[in-house]
DNA sequence: TGCCTGATTGCCT
DNA sequence: GGCAATCAGGCAA
């Protein structure tokens, strides 16, 4: 098992974000493993990013963002999806990278039964979409991406293996759905992939 | 206590 | 492109 360590998580937020490009998300559900390559990310900064939920302070909601570094910050969002985040940098930083597209890689079968649809394409192009495909749930905040056994964060996965991607393989665009920090260039994609939540 | 809004998604026209 | 679903956090009163 190969995970991710702790030296990357400490890097800030919009580092981090890149980082995690090509990096595999992995959920263990009872006998069954789901995972995937993570294909798009958002920055989220504390101070001078009006976007970010840690813009205004703690909050009892908010609280797993100023945690240390690796922890998953996981939130509901419009009352009915919930969405994941990898807190970033350091413990009361307020720093996290929200995960926004995953490429499905194991348990692709019960992925479509978690979305209840068949395309590869629309299981995990999406930040509340791939926490249902991967069924996590509000309950999986505040879990530590670095050590959990059931959630976690790997460099490796079957013959997967991550390596960082170069600089002409990120894509750098603003961020999606948001009213304020909207022209902030906080948004990664990998370059060419098909499994992006929008272009 | 009450009102408004949201880091979304999917179905409708 | 429009819009409903659905509810907790945040803030005003």
């Amino acid at each position: 098992m190969s995970r991710i360590d702790k030296s990357i998580v400490s890097n800030g937020a919009v580092s981090l974000a890149k980082l995690l490009l090509g990096t595999f998300l992995v959920h263990r559900v009872d006998e069954e493993t789901l995972a995937g390559r993570i294909i798009e990310t958002e920055a989220y900064l504390h101070r001078d990013d009006p976007g970010s939920h840690s813009f205004k302070g703690q909050t009892r909601r908010n609280r797993s963002m100023f945690g240390r570094a690796g922890l998953a910050y996981v939130y509901r969002v419009y009352g009915i999806h919930v969405c994941l985040n990898v807190v970033a940098l350091n413990e009361g930083a307020g720093e996290a990278v929200l995960i926004r597209a995953v490429e499905p890689i194991r348990g692709i079968n019960l992925m479509k039964r978690n979305r209840g649809r068949d395309s590869l394409f629309e299981l995990c192009n999406g930040p509340a979409k791939l926490t249902q495909a991967l069924g996590i749930t509000i309950n999986d905040d505040g879990k530590d991406l670095l050590v959990d056994s059931k959630l976690y964060l790997a460099t490796r996965i079957d013959n997967y293996c991550w390596q960082p991607l170069s600089a002409r393989q990120i894509v750098t665009k603003t961020r999606i759905g948001l009213s304020r920090g909207r022209d902030l260039p906080y948004r990664f994609y990998v370059k060419d992939s098909r499994f992006v939540s929008c272009l």
